[in-house]
DNA sequence: ACTAATGTCCTTTTT
DNA sequence: GGACATTAGT
């Protein structure tokens, strides 16, 4: 008797009724059906580029509370909050289109599905049951450059600072710590295979390690990684371990090939035999292994879960069939872990273009002309991106932008709530809330004239003993420090008392700090616009440990987020890192910069490894493409008076590069555009005639 | 002890 | 070209 592939079996014969006609499965797929039907054994869908991998996520969880399975205990882990919304929004919609289908809803009326990132949901389950492993209640979290600037404090403490030879930076040091508590690596090891030149430190950087942890601890903070390392102790935990597992009955998780291994492991701790977990993912859009992500989880899931099925995806609904081609065309010489055959419905459509700019003026201009053209043709603004590698390179692209009036939204890149300014005016706050945060003390007392690093430290160190703000009050601080000291006591002492609401709290500490920020900066005013932006996005939050811990986790993206005031109907082009173009998708993309040491980065082509992860990247920019696909590099790069000559990205093979339509971007020109071959008729008579007075 | 100034390294992607 | 570290000066 010929056997069927699993899937088949279990749509006829599982343990859900006939539902062919059921209206959560109405406009799916045969794969994306028995994707969202699959019973709760643990189930890997591997969901290729625009397959309707959100689509199937989302039918999903609206098909397990249609099955009855109460929303609170389903919980959905995803790469940003941004793809939490959009997937709760859409498994929202189709549950409410379900005839007799009530929702137990909060008063804000949406799911109460845990849905949220690992770090976030994490920060979520610690609030709430951290007690259970000595964690105290009122945590701060440290951001990237909190943790930078904790990881400094400890080294100069150490004395590593002023070593003969030069000391690893601050970043490379959180960077290699991060490595090892991530990829769940040994220092030995990730020293020798990421950071060779650091070996020599091997045993300092144990010890700078050992004292951050136990400075982290006293503080009171918890940094990025020690959510996740924190999360899967309290599932180890002999009591609260259980209490946790017992939460969730579905357990969803979105760009699975984007996790590490101590995601992974946390995975495995909350549902040790897979029961009702979910993972998805396309091993061929691994973009994060710098960040520890490895896609190993995907390829092992079936191994670490025996009785785990997989479904591919292989049908696109995003791209015509010319944009895919070209796509494939890039990964063809990748290895491909799960091998895809990615096809299209929409075979008609206009073959991609690759733009050979003049130079890096050439390519904005090219691009801002295109952009009017298409918005001409009724494509709105909002519905084209241009994407690059590093956000530098929209730079020029942006001044363009300006200059011809075109409306845009910049993603990635330095967030507004890293700026020094910003950073400041919080720093009071976390203080508040947490007077041990060490780094949030030494941030607001390095403001004031007259002290420096090592009185700061001393005043921490008292803070820390007495334990609350008074410890300041009868201490001696410098005659330039002695007009403001009284005024900042009594501010962090109102604040750590208080609950009044945040925006308040913000306008108080932007008051004080208003005048220090004038004598700082000499561009005051534009960061004094920027303070007022925060106390309004303080409006927004209940209270200020929600507020502290929702920006450190997941800052708004763009700056125009939170610089204009939110009208939803507004029209604006998209300017995103491939990076953060993760999971959209737009009718049309122009990818700029597409030139050798841009794609791949010089920074990332030391390995084969790296170089495989930037053709993966490149690769996400191009799929994100629906209907016009637009590849720009520009032939000369300025630098400083001398030029240099660029070559298209190296993962333009000949077989790609024959899935492109050409086109050559000169200098624009008012009237006609010159021609190439015009123009090198011109130039050669120019030639001639100089030549004429040496010969 | 703090600030200002000069010299040297690194230059990416992000929770 | 900008961040960072060390150095000299107040």
């Amino acid at each position: 008797m010929p056997s069927l592939p699993d899937e088949d079996v279990r749509e006829v014969s599982g343990n859900v009724p006939s539902h062919k006609d059921h209206p959560i499965l109405a406009s799916l797929n045969p794969q994306q059906r028995a994707a969202v039907v699959h019973d709760d054994r643990p189930l890997l869908i591997v969901a290729g580029a625009g397959t309707g991998k959100t689509k199937a996520l989302a039918h999903r969880v609206a098909w397990h509370i249609a099955e009855g399975i109460d929303p609170a205990r389903i919980l959905l882990l995803t790469f940003t909050r941004r793809a939490a919304a959009e997937m709760l929004r859409r498994a929202e919609a189709l549950v409410r289109s379900l005839p007799g289908t009530k929702i137990a809803s909060g008063s804000s009326g949406s799911l109460r599905i845990w849905g949220g990132t690992f770090h976030a949901i994490a920060t979520r389950l610690l609030r709430r049951y951290g007690q259970a492993i000595g964690l105290p209640a009122d945590f701060t979290i440290h951001d990237q450059t909190d943790s930078q600037d904790l990881m400094h404090a400890v080294r100069t403490a150490l004395g590593l600072a002023k070593t003969e030879k030069r000391f690893p930076q601050k970043a490379t040091c959180l960077a290699i710590y991060s490595r090892c508590i991530n990829a769940r690596e040994t220092l030995d090891d990730v020293l020798a295979d990421r950071f060779p030149w650091c070996r020599p430190w091997r045993l300092e950087l144990a010890r700078l390690f050992d004292a951050y942890v136990e400075r982290k601890e006293k503080s009171g903070v918890l940094d990025y990684d020690d959510l996740l390392t924190h999360w899967l102790a309290l599932l180890e935990d002999p009591t609260a371990g259980p209490h946790i597992r017992g939460l969730f009955d579905r357990i969803l998780v979105d760009e699975y090939q984007d996790t590490n291994r101590l995601q992974a492991e946390i995975l495995y701790a909350l549902s040790p035999e897979g029961k009702g977990l979910t993972v998805v993912g396309d091993d061929a859009q691994a973009i994060y292994s710098f960040r520890g992500a490895t896609v190993e989880n995907i390829l092992e899931f079936p191994h670490h879960y025996p009785n785990a099925s997989v479904i591919a995806l292989e049908q696109n609904y995003r791209s015509t069939q010319p944009i895919l081609r070209a796509a494939n065309a890039i990964m063809a010489d990748a290895r491909r872990a799960y091998p895809k055959k990615l096809w299209s419905g929409r075979t008609s459509g206009q073959k991609p273009v690759l733009v050979t700019c003049e130079d890096e003026d050439t390519q904005a201009a090219h691009v801002a002309r295109q952009v009017l053209e298409h918005r001409e043709a009724g494509i709105a603004l909002r519905q084209q991106a241009v994407l690059f590698r590093a956000s530098h390179h929209s730079i020029l692209l942006e001044a363009e932008l300006q200059r011809r009036d075109i409306p845009f939204h910049k993603y990635g890149g330095l967030k507004f709530i890293e700026m020094a300014h910003v950073k400041d005016l919080l720093a009071f706050l976390r203080l508040a809330e947490n007077p041990r945060d060490m780094v949030a003390g030494l941030r607001v007392l390095g403001l004031l004239p007259g002290i420096g690093p090592a009185r700061a430290n001393r005043l921490m160190q008292a803070l820390e003993d007495q334990g609350d703000f008074s410890a300041w009050t009868a201490i001696k601080v410098p005659q330039a420090t002695a007009e403001l000291w009284p005024a900042l006591v009594a501010l962090l002492q109102h604040l750590r008392g208080t609950s009044e609401p945040v925006a308040t709290q913000l306008d108080r500490a932007r008051a004080f700090y208003q005048p220090l920020l004038e004598i700082a900066y000499d561009n005051p005013v534009p960061r004094a616009r920027d303070l007022e932006q925060i106390v309004q996005v303080g409006m927004q939050y209940a209270d200020r440990r929600t507020l502290l811990a929702e920006l450190a986790l997941d800052p708004p993206s763009s700056t125009q987020d939170l610089a204009s005031p939110p009208r939803r109907d507004d029209d604006y082009l998209v300017l995103s890192t491939i990076h953060s173009a993760k999971g959209l998708e737009w009718d049309v993309v122009y990818v700029i910069h597409a030139a050798d040491g841009d794609i791949p980065s010089d920074m990332a082509t030391g390995s084969a490894e790296e170089i495989e992860e930037e053709r993966r990247l490149f690769y996400v920019a191009l799929t994100r493409a629906k209907r016009w696909l637009y590849v720009c590099y520009p032939l000369r790069y300025q630098a400083g008076h001398r030029s240099t000559l660029a070559k298209p990205s190296r993962f333009l093979s000949p077989t790609a590069v024959a899935c492109f339509e050409h086109l050559s971007a000169a200098c624009e020109w008012p009237g006609a555009a010159p021609n190439a071959a015009e123009e090198s008729q011109a130039r050669r008579s120019i030639r001639e005639q100089t030549r004429r007075y040496w010969q």
